[in-house]
DNA sequence: ATCATGACCATCC
DNA sequence: AGGATGGCCATGA
């Protein structure tokens, strides 16, 4: 996996602190690439097969909702997982998103 | 190069 | 509130 577009992607999923969310538009916006919010999924989708492991569960879309649960091993995995970190959730979506929420620009221009 | 697809996003109804 | 539509862009065939 040479993609580049992915690593750059989990390199930022990597980065989000426990406890904390992330939106794949933020992501992506952080990689200067906004509009290619859809490919920060397709590379969530291939997350499980980056060597470190990535921590998906963490990116959630814009409204907090956990849409990718289903990719996980188990649909409930995904949710489970926040549960753990501290991250409460509701009908499958972040409670306190705005709260919970981790701008990955922050640690991009954190010494900029 | 073109077509189809996708863990999205914004807008419209 | 929830469904449908368009757009945007990278990846693979």
């Amino acid at each position: 996996m040479d993609t580049n577009f992915y690593e750059q992607v989990y390199e930022i999923a990597r980065l989000i602190p426990k406890g904390r969310v992330t939106s794949y538009g933020a992501i992506a916006k952080s990689l200067g690439a906004a509009k290619s919010s859809r490919m920060v999924g397709h590379a969530m989708a291939y997350a499980g097969t980056a060597h470190p492991k990535v921590p998906a569960h963490r990116v959630v879309n814009s409204s907090g909702l956990l849409t990718g649960k289903f990719h996980f091993e188990t649909p409930e995995r995904m949710e489970e997982l926040l549960l753990e970190e501290g991250v409460e959730v509701k009908n499958d979506k972040v409670v306190n998103f705005k709260k919970v929420f981790w701008n990955p620009l922050d640690e991009i221009n954190v010494d900029e």
